[in-house]
DNA sequence: TAGAACGTTTAGTACTTACTAAACGCAGTA
DNA sequence: TACTGCGTTTAGTAAGTACTAAACGTTCTA
């Protein structure tokens, strides 16, 4: 059975669609960085919206987004007043923007305060029974620990140029 | 200025909604675990709607997804029909559990599809221009490598008992 | 057997969000 | 100046989702 090239590419719009929502991104945002990635050459706003069939004003905005994260370039012609849009394809580097883009949000807020929940207990001026108020101490204090791994380690993968199965195994070698 | 603990647990309960949605769960999801995990004993489900402010049918369908992802334990007391429930308190269990739990979704299927096109590529049953079915070859290739290096890191991490700083030191000295 | 004390399920609601359609602004061109 | 070809913005919509209120089923107890 001979699968047109044209069908396969349609497959995988649909793939990165689901893969998208699952982490959280708009569906149509897993469609455009599909079309582009799989395309040999910068496509316009245009062509975009007609290989997903999206409306022009769905691909304004979320191919805005997805630059701003890094995940596609835009770029433009001598002489050609459109906007022309390429994947990126080298996806460490989109894991790094992505990563470095959700920690200004609102939930790096939230880990803040829980670090000033810490350092009211550490300054004693919590009050209430005080087995309850060390109990609370403890966990809290773990959850700051925990914290703090992920977000070293999360800044060691976004250091690497390259994660490749080389740095792979020897991070498993490590631990063991 | 003296805080009183009650006042605390409200904020972190706040705090950890945040993060909870951040993350793509309901914000009550969070706000269950929150109470759980500063709770010094087991609560039942009325004294979690109690803490909570939600209600007996949210926490009940919220309390029991937090159970399959193993973040919080079912318990029983005996001659006492209430269930009790406690919260994980190792965040590297929850984060095993979480991230198996994921592994069996939708997500899983569209990687599998991917690996299907390949094959199909790798077979040489896909007709178009040959240039560009090459290009798409390899922009497949190429995804797929990173979804296989992703898949080891991830294991890795999984298989680990315990990440503490130690761990993540060795990791960026390997990858230094 | 009636009733109480649980947890679960269901019907409905308020809210969010991804999207569409169309108006808009702005530059280049006749 | 009017017109054309762009991308952007806005107003509105349809669908999903987190929740509430209340009915329900079940098990233990009087």
């Amino acid at each position: 059975m001979i699968t047109k090239l044209p069908q396969l590419k349609h497959d995988f719009t649909e793939s990165l669609s689901q893969i998208s929502r699952f982490w959280g991104f708009p569906k149509g945002m897993g469609a455009i960085f599909a079309v582009l990635y799989l395309s040999s050459s910068p496509l316009s706003l245009d062509e975009i919206v007609q290989q997903t069939g999206l409306t022009k004003g769905a691909v304004s905005t979320e191919v805005r987004a997805l630059a701003r994260m890094g995940l596609v370039q835009r770029s433009s012609k001598l002489a050609d007043r459109k906007d022309y849009y390429e994947a990126e394809s080298d996806f460490y580097q989109s894991i790094r923007s992505i990563l470095k883009e959700r920690q200004n949000s609102e939930f790096d807020r939230s880990l803040r305060s829980v670090k000033e929940m810490l350092e009211k207990l550490e300054a004693g001026v919590v009050s209430g029974n005080q087995a309850e108020v060390q109990f609370v101490h403890e966990r809290l204090q773990a959850l700051q620990d925990f914290f703090d791994a992920i977000d070293s380690l999360t800044r060691a993968v976004v250091k690497l140029e390259k994660l490749g199965l080389g740095n792979v195994k020897s991070i498993l070698g490590v631990l063991k």
